[in-house]
RNA sequence: GGUGGGUUCGUAUAACGGCUAGUACUCAAGAUUUUCAUUCUUGCAAUAGGAGUUCGAUUCUCCUACCCACUACCA
């Protein structure tokens, strides 16, 4: 049995969406619950996609999240470029690995798995045009080959020719007619499809000397020994494809298993989440903030305020479940609890509440000093300096009324400085001048443990005296318990703050 | 259009072919509280439709409907 290897293996054409990372986070939870590696390489092979930036977002995103690759481009902080004892199957990027595909896909010519094309883009892309034309599609397979400009049906000499003198031909697959292929999915089951309704896929172009995916994909999974190809259901209906290159190659005996994920989709309507998605119903969609090479930015899960734990667990309970009913784990958690057979089939529909709700409980299990020390620099930028330990006894008292540690301001501001509005329909409901008094020869003649005993022995009213206070001190009719506030700011700062509302009123 | 995949409360999901189809989020009501929030209790709410196999089907088979993906010299 073969030490369980797998991958994760984005395409650098911009930012890692959430569902790259949970397919991400699935590979390596295979790979560690297994004892295996989880790799990271990148499918850099269109050049016309290239986004400046787009790699070491994927590294920094996976270092948020806990997920750390055992080989692969960016290892601890280091850059992998050159085979070494740790990463022997180096470099992981393949448009560093370019020289090794060319060879590999001459041999499916020489063994009559694939051929030479000559056809340009533009011709292509007219007989497409004609069929659409005319209600059909065009594809480049059994049917239609045998009258394009090919290896198989030019002459040997025209062929050698045009090998030398053009750089813009290609090398395709040679679908094989009448073959039903049979494939087995970890999470699907078994799936048979007919080959005729395939087609010759290009496998490498000449004009960037570059494989498409297809042929990287399958050559590195097997130079890498990759045991298991957990993805995208994308990548589904080529399945066969690679089934079939695994055959064409003779590789079958190592050919990796494979798992088909389902897809993340948006909150409401159909179809999968997309950027436009998040802006509209206000939510990120990206791990960290992005800003694009035009200048657009899309908001991340990080700056939002999420804790990467929450995130990682509110990502592993999208399309898994562990059977049981619990639904908080940590990272080890879930790589001893994670299995592929309990990944369900369809679609899920990413529910932002919930993801506010994984992220309320991870803020209640932080110590009071942990946020605090999170909320320290936010209050620096309100212009509060304030004493940590004061700090923490704040978020003692608030952490069970927030979401995110952003919130904490809205929440209690008024414990560190005093309220500049009130809220007018508050104002009307307890500001009263009989209120007002009660309050203040409430408050002047008792401390903050023995206000409530006063109102009640004077026979005051309580909700009116108590809010009317309220009001003073946080500007609403809504928050702490007055005794909780009292103890934080003081019984004199108390007194100027209601005096201090009867002037502004 | 073709090929493949999918379908349990609004959402995420549970249920060896066998209890009244369970849980969480959301929402609503009530309790608690000096207010709000929290907390607690309760409630609303689902097997897409139709055949078949079976003593018995959410579960197995087939058909229909709907949804999704793919159908590039993109991944």
């Amino acid at each position: 049995m073969s030490k369980t290897r797998v991958r994760f293996a984005p395409s650098p054409t911009g930012p890692l969406h959430m569902g790259g990372v949970r397919t991400a986070l699935y590979n390596y939870l295979f790979a560690k619950q297994h004892g295996g590696d989880f790799i990271l390489r990148i499918e850099d092979t269109d050049s016309n996609r290239f986004v400046p930036g787009a790699e070491q977002y994927i590294i920094e995103s996976l270092r948020w999240c806990g997920i750390y690759p055992d080989e692969g481009v960016d290892v601890d902080g280091k850059v992998v470029e050159t085979p070494s004892e740790r990463h022997p199957h180096a470099p992981y990027r393949q448009s560093q690995r370019r020289g090794i595909y060319r060879k590999y896909a001459e041999q499916l010519v020489a063994s009559g798995h694939a051929y030479y094309a000559f056809d340009t883009a533009e011709e292509l892309e007219k007989k497409r045009a004609e069929a659409e034309a005319k209600g059909q599609t065009f594809i480049y397979n059994h049917l239609t080959r045998g009258a394009l400009r090919n290896s198989l049906t030019l002459p040997a000499d025209e062929v050698e020719r045009l090998l030398a003198e053009r750089t813009d031909w290609t090398v395709r697959f040679l679908m094989p007619e009448g073959r039903v292929v049979e494939m087995d999915d970890l999470i699907r089951g078994h799936i048979a499809v007919d080959s005729a309704t395939l087609d010759d896929k290009v496998l490498w172009k000449r004009a960037d000397e570059l494989p498409t995916y297809h042929l990287a994909n399958i050559v590195d999974d097997h130079l890498m020994e990759i045991t298991e190809v957990i993805r995208g259901e994308e990548w589904l209906p080529s399945l066969p494809l690679h089934y079939l290159l695994y055959e064409a190659f003779g590789w079958q005996d190592s050919q990796p298993r494979f798992a088909h994920l389902p897809l993340l989709l948006k909150p409401v309507g159909n179809g999968k989440l997309s950027k436009r998605d998040g802006d509209k119903m206000g939510f990120p969609v990206f791990p960290l903030r992005w800003t694009s090479p035009t200048g657009e930015t899309s908001r991340g899960y990080r700056e939002d305020g999420y804790f990467p734990e929450a995130f990682v667990n509110l990502l592993a309970m999208l399309g898994w479940n562990p059977g049981t009913e619990q639904e908080i784990f940590s990272l080890p958690e879930l790589v001893a609890a994670f299995s592929l057979d309990k990944v369900g089939k369809a679609g899920a529909k990413f529910n932002p509440d919930k993801a506010k709700w994984f992220n309320r409980e991870y803020l209640r299990m932080h110590s009071d000093a942990d946020l605090a020390a999170c909320w320290l620099p936010m209050l620096k930028e309100k212009g509060v300096d304030a004493d940590p330990a004061y700090v923490e006894r704040v978020v003692a008292l608030i952490k069970e009324r927030a979401t995110f540690v952003q919130d904490f301001w809205d929440i209690a501001s008024y414990l560190f400085v005093a309220p500049k509005e009130f809220v007018p329909k508050d104002v009307d409901k307890f500001y009263k001048p009989e209120f007002y008094d009660m309050a203040l020869e409430a408050l002047t003649n008792s401390e903050a443990d023995t206000l409530e005993e006063y109102v009640r022995a004077h026979e005051m009213p309580m909700g009116k005296v108590m809010n009317c206070l309220r009001l003073a001190l946080t500007g609403s009719a809504s928050g702490l318990g007055i005794t909780d506030i009292l103890h934080c700011i003081g019984k004199e700062e108390g007194l100027a703050r209601l005096r201090k509302m009867k002037e502004v009123l």
